[in-house]
DNA sequence: GATGAATGAGCTTTCATTCAT
DNA sequence: AATGAATGAAAGCTCATTCAT
């Protein structure tokens, strides 16, 4: 369909061309986050993109190269927020109980409040990961940080390497994804908090033990 | 399957006609099972369904009025296999630890084997939940057989209800969910196996917290 | 798509079987007749039709054989309600002028009260005539037949033949087409019962010139 | 018209490319009316459209969204040349009876010699006009500016405002729609010709009236 | 860098119809 | 007479992409 002219107007001097070059770029990237998260890569189209980007068709083309650069690049956009915001949850001082409580409660506001994020990266891998080697190491990666980040989150917020602090990461990264899910399927509040009570108290006693043991070893 | 002979012989008597949609329809779900978990949904034409079973497109608008119509059909298929996975997995007999390895390796080998159950349910999950009220109930409804599943297994085995089956439930689910979209991303065997030890791990270290709380209150 | 049983219940005796044959033979005529008139008859499909007659798709074809012979009966069944609603309005008694209003008052609520007699017939002779002649007979039969019926009314109702009675038949049918397709596109009844005031002005200058002259020719 | 030659040769300016996307919109215009007129809007298909007017599918739907979308520029397009006919046969000079003649001609030409233009607007009136209030409005608009268009000829013709103008609009566009359906039912010129003889007779009784009137006011 | 236009393959769905009981 | 199932053609439309400016 022919519309009226979407953007602003035509930029004089190179450097403001460079710019809204990238500010268009920026646009397309957001809606694609936006759209994939929604729908999935297969049901979003380059259309619904456009009309979403507020930008014309062509220009996807021009900076991507097709519907699959965008990939990689979503990957990317959404890498950054999701390793922010487990960093931000891992817990770094008070009491243990406490530091337990602020990461788990971190994890359940990134999954009640931010859930596209997670669930554009579970939609990207169950859609596609078969067919594009790119794709599958960027979503690897991902998962390797959120998951190195925890570890590492855990052992400096203690002070030392703690052994069970990979079971805890991959313990708590299944609960994300699972939650992420079950979200969707059953939006309940209530569902997706039990949910997350749950992951604490199984992170206790895991924990608890761990304790225990210490104790016992040197007391 | 018995396939490649297109249904054009003449079925004799008004009941072996019946029986006939039946199977044509039985066909067009097996397809669309296997299509589904291997693309996920958008990406699966009526075009390829019919190819692969081997059924001209109008069967498909008979017998499930749209496309739309193949999805609660499909993840009702789906649902009993995953069901029987889970319940031939859940501990009976033999010492605890032993049930224990027996329950995380039928989960692992669910997994590793027919991970394109888990997988369909999971697709749809991401791929379609938002939109259609029908498919979320079905979705809820298998999530919640399978937690009761585990649940009443662990129940069952152990003679007496136990406090953190639920949990256990919960726990070994989002092992699952999160094993197959960790494989789908990093199919190395090793990797899924590492992922279920860690299960293992997990859920002894929750349910030894709990054998040491009996044995202190009952020696 | 599968559906439950519509009908009734198996008739058992064969003239209970004839009867129930007619009946189903009318309500698809009926709706039929209502279908056309809403939308044409090439927008009119097969399983439109069967879903507002409430009958199965194959009895179609058993009582007209194809889409195609459901328009003549169509037109046919459609003519005596038309012919009829002609000659209940056609002036019979009283004075003239009472008279000519019962009459340009009976096409003006065919028009408003039952629209879709005139609109079927319309919408048949523009869509299809060209192709069909058995269509094109049938409704040159009842345009005619229209006609007839206005001319002897008036020759009828004055006792003896009026030279301009064919005149004004052909003015009466037209603005009664005429009418039809404005309603259709402007629907406020103000604008129709202009439009048939019009007509009874223009009935009332044609008829009022040879009053006048007969009076010159025998006072 | 030089069609046959596909438009894949190079097109040189800017504005060339725009002026050559404005030339097949309007041969897709060109051949929408052509269809429409001949088999009306349904029976008319995108693929039909496509072939004669020697462009691809996916054009029809970049010029007007969808096929919906044809609907109204091809009224307009109509529209124009209607009123001109109109326009042209409206009596302007010489003696009161041979301008009638001239009138009465113009619109018996009109239906004898392109019945498709009023074959269109009718068949979309009848065909549709429920659905879409656009095309009512587009509808609408023509019918009332093709009476405006008769009136005003009729007033500038006599120097004067004439109490029966709008009577004989709506006199002559209802004898013209009436004609148009007649034709179709039964082709035959004579008939064709008797209608505008009495539309001819109709017109001449409708003005008499008034002329004696006025002899009889001012002699 | 942005834009209007075009392109062809492919999409889901509906069509009228037929068959065998 | 009615019914469930099947059939192939064609419908309207969307897809990702390319081209030339």
């Amino acid at each position: 369909m022919p519309a009226g002219s979407r953007n602003r107007s035509a930029p004089a001097s190179p450097s403001a061309r460079r710019a809204q070059g990238e500010a268009t770029r920026e646009r397309i990237l957001d809606a694609a986050v936006e759209l994939i998260a929604e729908r999935g890569f297969a049901a979003t189209s380059i259309d619904a993109l456009c009309q979403r980007a507020n930008v014309v068709r062509t220009a996807i083309y021009w900076h991507f190269g097709a519907k699959e650069g965008l990939v990689v690049p979503v990957i990317e956009r959404v890498a950054s927020a999701w390793i922010d915001e487990i960093q931000r949850a891992v817990f770094r001082e008070g009491d243990p109980l406490a530091r337990l409580d602020r990461f788990v409660d971190g994890l359940r506001q990134l999954v009640m409040e931010r859930p596209h994020l997670v669930r554009l990266l579970l939609a990207l891998a169950l859609e596609r990961s078969d067919q594009d080697p790119a794709t599958r190491a960027a979503l690897r990666s991902i998962f390797e940080r959120a998951r190195t980040a925890i570890v590492s989150g855990i052992d400096t917020s203690l002070g030392q390497p703690w052994p069970e602090s990979a079971l805890i990461a991959r313990t708590a990264l299944a609960f994300v994804s699972h939650a992420v899910a079950q979200q969707l399927v059953d939006p309940r509040p209530a569902e997706t908090r039990q949910h997350f009570a749950d992951l604490r108290t199984a992170l206790l006693l895991m924990i608890g033990a761990r304790l225990r043991e210490r104790e016992v070893a040197a007391p």
